[in-house]
DNA sequence: CTTATTCCCATTGACGCCCATATTTTCCCA
DNA sequence: TGGGAAAATATGGGCGTCAATGGGAATAAG
């Protein structure tokens, strides 16, 4: 299974050191067996990671956007001077930046969620917090996991 | 990974000397490992950085534009001019040319940026709103890294 | 000479590498 | 199906290496 799934709670070691569960591990591509990416969720109060293979294909299609035009800038700033490229030790462990542990709360604890092709880090307790609310959005919103399923059926 | 990503500040000493980051000297071409161009930002106050091989490419796509054309003519005049090339000591520490310092409020510290192919040097503090400025755009346009960092296309 | 730049060496702290232990999971066999 | 051994995973900690920084001496430039 090449996708980041499930859920998993690790602790940080005295070095700040923190193990990427097993699982993920094995999605990350061969080449780049120890290497992630790691950036702040624009969206939440969590870091975001994935494997270092997309980025060099995004900094080809950036450059493709006019040299000096705003578009250009924005997008590079926005985007590579957020991004932390972080190396996995030989036991799987990574250490987690000290402007993303800030940003997302995380201490002692950290919960790993897959997201599919990505995943996230939480401070636990805001983890709950949040799958708690997506879950009930969903509900309300009387999707089903089936209809969102079966309706795409183009997933090959 | 060959690309300048991340964020760092470092210190100028009382020689005026400081460290390109690590991670950037690394994306730096190997026949050129110590050589670093430098001009300035034609839209804000800041220094723009690369290898002399990205030079070359943009001397290219200059060339390309209509010979004797006004946008040819400032191109060459605004970037070419300005630029200037500097050497890497062996610790990896070069000089911030003083017409550069002061261009950018660049004092006794400096704020490396990377944006991919090519990195910006700030001073700290205009960087940090720099940073902040861009990340509000990309939120406001709704677009997220996650999205634009995983999306679909060129997966396998 | 005088000033500026580079080389060389030293210090400090952070991080990576290695090995050890604990905990969990897998798997085999009775 | 349960027990238990073996393998995999999570966690701990020592230590060497490297990056960032500082400064004296040598070298180059003017």
């Amino acid at each position: 299974m090449n996708l980041f799934l499930s859920y998993y709670t690790n602790k940080l070691d005295k070095k700040g050191r923190i193990s990427l569960p097993s699982s993920f591990r094995s999605v990350l591509p061969k080449e780049n067996k120890n290497e992630i990416i790691l950036f702040k969720s624009l969206k939440y109060k969590s870091i975001e990671g994935c494997s270092s293979q997309r980025i060099s294909k995004i900094a080809n299609r950036i450059d493709k956007l006019d040299i000096f035009s705003d578009d250009q800038e924005d997008f590079s700033t926005s985007i590579f001077s957020e991004i932390v490229s972080t190396n996995l030790d030989k036991e799987g462990r990574f250490i987690i930046p000290e402007k993303l542990k800030e940003y997302s709360n995380i201490n002692n604890e950290a919960a790993f969620i897959g997201q599919g092709h990505y995943f996230q880090i939480w401070e636990p307790k805001a983890a709950v917090i949040r799958q708690r609310q997506s879950r009930e959005r969903l509900i309300s919103e009387k999707k089903t996991l089936s209809s969102i399923i079966i309706s795409n059926s183009d997933d090959k």
